[in-house]
DNA sequence: CTGAAAGCGCTTACAG
DNA sequence: CTGAAAGCGCTTACAG
């Protein structure tokens, strides 16, 4: 392939204005830019992205990092940051790093990251301590998703406001019978999603002066087969709840797999509500708190790029709405 | 941040014994080898990826290219390649392109991948002429997933045997008014797994003397809402078949919920089966095809990086088993 | 086993 | 508006 040496001989101009008229700088007179765009097609140059990085020291990439790229929630924030970073003339470093505790500390060291990206998207990821240093170590733009960190900003949605939205229409429907499935088996303090929801659904129900039986708060892992399995034993009571609150679309389809398991009819027998507006929600009827997924990925990456051109950003939290969708798996109860 | 001309003055040696030291290449005496990693360590030292790349040629990062990021199918096979390259140091750009035909064209272009990957990793993509040309000049290895090219080595499932498998399941159940519901309502050449999923399904009613009513041959588009249209004007019907095979899973879903809403039973009025064995078939008790999509992910990966290191891989077409997983929405027929 | 030096292919002040 | 030259930070024959 041609080196910018031969466009410039081609051109009978120097290397430096071959490199300014192509990158569209100004102070190069048009008509030398014309010899140069021509010689540069006609030998189909093509920078070397190694060597003007090295130069330059800017990479015009972004890491995003994942612990997961298989759940939903995870492939649409992915998929919203591709978007912009390309329209943008960035590429896409992903780090699919996984959730696992300490083992994972070698995994997002500093070779990773160093001198290979001009900015990371973190996406609702726990990070550990020591990656936290890291980061700020990198001194370049970093963005959140999800899980707020006092270091960068972060796109996020109200979690507390899901759950207490979804608890409050199970109310106005006339439930007092309402269970919860929330989506974390070992609660942590550094990663506030799960405790954000549970506490929402609690909210609620303090507020209208309701009780929540104990024994009618169980916690799955996220996935639907374990949104199943804890539905099968929370509505397989006698004195089950007439409505469950679920953490996600995920929990929420396993709970409708259990309630069908057990010849429960939604909602006459039993309402469900979820949260995200899952694909699939829509065809099982499920009534959800939507959140924009892909929007948020969009979201964060126009402030990451905000931040790479030089804009101050600060440390905010913005937080974008959700909104109730109502479909057929919400009723009011049966027997009042 | 220190350069390796740093670590070679603290060592006392040169940088080119930096650099061997550090790379763990032979012929660096102990003695040595122990004073530099320890100069390395006490300034923290990390060697500039884009300064070695440009000295090396070798960039270890390999491009995948997919259609979406949040397709069940791809997820998986990004996920397996990205476990793989992580474990040989590799690292991971993603280019999710869409699906778009034309307007795809400068997508992919020659300044995507230039000089900026090692190999590429192409998933199920249905790639353009130009696209094709491009990556063949580009000469570094490439391997396809799903899709065989007579260019590059492939890994995938035998796309005709998984219908072929599902129908004769039913077949073999008693089933002989079958429907069929495929994942391309526009058939192309260039993406052969609708027109070879379909024509399995075909091969197999022939193969044993049942007809095919035209009538009972209907298209989607993968998705699960797209199911349920079509499955609902598939069931709706009074001369409804018996039993229905799915091009996926998500497909078969759709058809689940059809029935539901339909007020039939499965399997008693109905017997369904999908391909793929998606999260959400176990829920549902979905009977289907099982592919293994994480481990075609690392399968191609595998042979990828054998090629980056000088292993001549051939052209060959790699096809991993399926099988057929056992739920409960398939039985007998109730009529005979 | 080790070092001096060229080279990878750009970009960027600096000077004109 | 344009060019000569230094520099980005490594790796790699080559020589010893």
């Amino acid at each position: 392939m041609s080196r910018i040496e031969d466009v410039a001989k081609a051109a009978g101009v120097s290397t430096a204005t071959v490199s300014r008229a192509l990158r569209g700088l100004p102070k190069v007179s048009e008509q030398t830019r014309a010899k140069v765009l021509a010689a540069a097609t006609e030998l189909e140059y093509v920078a070397s992205p190694t060597a003007s990085s090295l130069a330059s020291g800017k990479t015009h990439v972004v890491g995003v990092v994942v612990p997961y790229v298989t759940r939903w929630y995870f492939a649409g924030l992915i998929s919203g940051a591709s978007e912009v970073l390309r329209e943008h003339g960035f590429h896409v470093l992903l780090f699919d790093v996984g959730d696992e505790g300490p083992q994972r500390a070698l995994l997002l060291d500093s070779r990773m990251l160093f001198k290979r990206v001009d900015a990371v998207l973190v996406l609702s990821l726990r990070l550990h301590e020591a990656e936290r240093e890291l980061l700020c170590r990198l001194n370049i733009p970093v963005v959140t998703v999800g899980v707020p960190d006092p270091n960068w900003p972060c796109v996020r949605i109200d979690d507390l406001g899901t759950t207490q939205q979804a608890t409050e229409h199970l109310i106005g429907l006339g439930h007092t019978r309402i269970g919860y499935i929330g989506g974390d088996t070992v609660p942590s303090m550094d990663f506030p999603t799960p405790a954000d929801r549970a506490r929402g659904f609690r909210d609620a129900m303090a507020r209208h002066g309701l009780d929540v039986e104990p024994s009618s708060v169980v916690m799955g892992d996220w996935s639907p087969l374990s949104g199943l399995t804890v539905g099968l034993e929370l509505l397989g009571r006698p004195d089950r709840p007439t409505a469950v609150v679920a953490a996600s679309d995920e929990l929420a389809l396993g709970i409708l797999a259990a309630a069908r398991q057990l010849g429960l009819r939604v909602p006459q027998d039993v309402s469900v509500v979820g949260i995200d507006d899952h694909e699939m929600a829509e065809l099982y009827g499920l009534t959800t708190i939507a959140q924009p997924v892909v929007e948020q990925g969009r979201m964060a990456t126009r402030l990451l790029l905000s931040a790479v051109a030089g804009l101050d950003t600060g440390h905010d939290v913005a937080t974008v709405p959700t909104t109730l969708v109502l479909r057929t798996s919400t009723a009011p109860p049966t027997q009042p």
